[in-house]
DNA sequence: TGGGGTATCATGGATTTTTATGGGAGTCAA
DNA sequence: TTGACTCCCATAAAAATCCATGATACCCCA
């Protein structure tokens, strides 16, 4: 199957409007689906994005509905009504919702970045930080690891 | 199949009705329904609601678990007592009786929100609170490190 | 190889449709 | 008659749809 791949940056119009990357439109139609499921990640950091399919496959995993049983998982639940499902328009754009937009401090662009089987959606400025913070956390490690020349700094 | 997803605030009129959130309309028009039913949850905080078909897969499974069992036969006359179907009428709202409003604490305002196969309807501020609590629970657990267990105090 | 044409994409704006919400008229029963 | 309820209509706001354009990437053919 086709994964999320890359990092794309989008511009977001006044009316709250952003192009999803084409690539990332095909793989979802590729899976048959027209719109995207959004939550927040738990990290508060950035919204993540799958397809409808994931969240049943996470409902069936906690199992349906059974008013008598307590033991639904209540993280389950919240993830459920923190979701949204937005149907990408003829133009291949979706409108994120203030809710989640201002909790991550999405403005005016934003960043789609591949995960594989799913994607996230930041903040430019966060996300610039977090790369720079995995780039140096890896140079340190290969540093500190073995006498690499191959520099690429 | 849709899920019910998200979370939308709406208000209530002066005569008591309530719209339906239009995707929760589409989700079970889909489905085949133009009602819903609405019980209360046993957790006292909020009403659930689901469509005549999983109510029927709901009793059925609790009947036909122990036809022995008196506590759980009482549950699920008990759950049929306190249910009630109401129509979605032309312009897609409800009335929800003031038996269920008074019991959980909704006035003018009242939440619906999504969990799947099944949706539930809070009184704001409860919600409000709940929501915090989940999250502030997630949070410690995160910050407490990736050591999954059961505890989460 | 290079240049022109074409398809695709991201973006902006306008227009139409849907949605949530308010209110009124008619109906039925107590 | 009064009160509750149903059906119908009005409207403002929000959302979905349609159309236009500049830019870029892609391809084809001389």
């Amino acid at each position: 199957m086709a994964l999320f791949l890359s990092t794309i940056q989008n511009k977001i119009d006044k009316k709250g409007r952003v192009s999803v990357p084409a690539r990332f439109r095909s793989i979802l139609s590729e899976r048959g689906y027209s719109s995207i499921v959004l939550f927040p990640s738990f990290e508060g950091e950035a919204i993540n994005a799958c397809d409808m399919g994931v969240m049943e496959g996470l409902l069936e995993k906690i199992g349906g509905f059974d008013p008598f049983s307590e033991d639904r998982e209540s993280d389950a639940d919240a993830l459920m009504a923190a979701a949204v499902e937005l149907p990408i328009d003829g133009d291949g754009r979706i409108t994120i919702p203030p809710t989640l937009t201002e909790e991550i401090g999405i403005e005016d662009q934003c960043v789609f970045v591949g995960r594989g089987d799913s994607f996230q959606i930041w903040a430019p400025e966060p996300f610039d930080t977090r790369m720079k913070a995995v780039k140096e956390r890896a140079r340190l490690k290969r540093a500190a690891g073995q006498k690499r020349e191959a520099s690429d700094d």
